[in-house]
DNA sequence: CTGTTAGCGCGTTCAC
DNA sequence: GTGAACGCGCTAACAG
């Protein structure tokens, strides 16, 4: 304990108690094989002497670690912050530890990432992607451990994969909007190539309105998904000619902000144009009308996915494929166009 | 690399190369004492191989490893995100790893966390809160590593403390309130006891009322700190009886609910009540009048906290306590108010 | 229920 | 520039 002397290992602990290292080792984890009376004699000495145990030592003993290693594009956003949420009640349950890393949407920097995880000899590996490098790819599939894609489902998971199928909501929101009688429709989204998820979802509005003779104008803003985002986004909407009658984001923060833009612009929201948004934050729960928007399953994603790699670290493998559901929310901030005349 | 075979080692490295194992150790870490020929002939045989080394491995025999745990209340926060990030660049950078927890503003869970990540033998630990269990500030202090304590300044740091006088902060809102006229002040924040700084700053603000014998209404929600409690907690602000005529909020995501909740009850902002958050959010950015505030540093903090806790990690000690800076913005959210005539 | 032996995969320390 | 022995702190497998 105190500051000259060295940390005690365990067979000083052994020592102290004068048993072998190995009732300590036993003692400690709760193992069977020791005598209520000696095993709690062992751990009050442990707590007197100040005794950590090396997990590193453990770790290398055991060939595991709990180490449940999970990469996210971001924290910026509340979706991941709550989709990891999810995870972790159920990963410290099964007494898992996580480890967190932003890939800010770089697959190479989510391929380094990969790599320097492997070393670690985690449980699990978690990605929030699906495109990944060929290298990344062959690597976990040689590394024999459960990984886990997420947010978006991939058609051939390296492992398990849970997510939304993004190209199906995009086509359901779009086809709503058709309904609704939109002609003119634009979608906002950040520079292309950062979000992918987000261009699939494009892709699905587009997709909708094509079939109706449509054509969905992309607007891409240079910037990171943000307020500020949605927001320059729909100024440069506001600025084509001809106006879109309904904006679509590639999310309810982009779209928020593109609410506050219309406001700025004195443009009315929906009598003027349209606004939707996609997965229901609760930023939308405090708005003077409610957002059109698709909610998403996020803590319910992160739950399942944890089930699945707590199951999987068991040695059980279950489902490879989960497509979670989403709901279309119509909204106050669209609304049904009236035939145009002319 | 096919599933049938085991890992290589880097025993098995070193056969293949026609070396011994530390030729092999020494090539592939960078260090001295390998000639440039044998050292480009091992490393392509190791990527051959698919050799992957064991951390766990390296790490007990040198005794240590690049783990840098942090500890933050919540992500569901851009603050402590923005933080966060700040760090990684730095901490990336001079080869640290980071492990992120959340403890969801609960002592016991960071106390155990703590108990926890000491037995990883961490570079480092740092903690988003300065109220530790006695038995957790003992055990840092005994381990011998370093320690950041963040976002706020302990008076007596465990090792090192980079953050914020949320007290002061508190009071020259306060005493700007006070010099724009307002008299009738409540603050808005959640329940009791969840965010210790934010009962710093309401004590800052509500002493400098107090200095002009004004006294400040708090207001807590029972909820997460978001825009709904925001929003709730003008509600009920509103409903007193006499009514505010400035609200002051735990930080900006709740001021925007409480100005959506003055919104919808059809009160004025800023020429009914006034509203004042804290942080400088980016949501900010898009209102459509700025919300007076406090910006905060957050960037910046974590990269201070970074260069003095890479600085501690290499042997090198810095300062104790930085209290950063912050930056009264007063916005068009509060007004000068005329001079109460009774 | 308890102890002994033999590693886990690598880095340090010295020798050459 | 290179290599052999030993140890890091702990646990699995077996023996008693």
């Amino acid at each position: 304990m105190s500051l000259g002397a060295k940390a005690a290992k365990i067979e000083d602990v052994a020592r102290a108690a004068g048993v072998s290292i190995m009732s300590v080792s036993r003692a400690l984890r709760g193992v069977d094989g020791v005598s209520d009376a000696t095993r709690s004699r062992i751990a009050d000495l442990a707590a007197e002497m100040g005794y950590v145990p090396s997990r590193l030592a453990g770790s290398l003993a055991q060939a595991t670690t709990n180490l449940v290693c999970i990469s996210v594009p971001t924290l910026f956003d509340a979706v991941f912050a709550e989709i990891i949420g999810g995870m972790r009640e159920t990963l410290s349950h099964a007494g898992l530890e996580t480890i967190i890393e932003t890939s800010d949407y770089d697959q190479s920097r989510e391929a380094a990432w990969v790599e320097r995880m492997i070393t670690w000899s985690p449980a699990a590996l978690v990605l929030s992607d699906v495109d990944h490098t060929r290298e990344t790819r062959d690597l976990l599939r040689s590394a024999n451990i459960p990984v886990m894609e997420l947010w978006d489902v991939a058609d051939d998971p390296i492992d398990m994969s849970v997510g939304l199928d993004h190209r199906s909501v995009g086509y359901e929101m779009g086809v709503h909007l058709v309904q609704l009688g939109y002609t003119r429709p634009a979608y906002v989204g950040i520079a292309s190539g950062r979000d992918r998820r987000s261009e699939k979802r494009m892709s699905g509005i587009a997709e909708a309105f094509a079939s109706n003779a449509l054509f969905l104008t992309p607007i891409h803003v240079e910037a990171a998904p943000s307020f500020e985002a949605g927001f320059e986004g729909a100024r440069v909407a506001l600025a084509k000619d001809p106006v879109p009658d309904v904006l679509c984001f590639l999310n309810d923060h982009l779209a928020f902000g593109g609410l506050m833009a219309c406001e700025a612009a004195g443009i009315n929201v929906p009598q003027d144009i349209g606004i939707a948004g996609f997965n229901g934050l609760n930023i939308t729960n405090v708005l003077p009308r409610r957002l059109t928007t698709s909610s998403t399953p996020r803590r319910l994603m992160g739950k399942t996915a944890a089930r699945m790699l707590v199951a999987a670290v068991r040695g059980v493998r279950t489902d490879r494929r989960v497509v979670m559901p989403v709901t279309l929310d119509p909204g106050a901030t669209t609304r049904h166009r009236p035939v145009p005349t002319d």
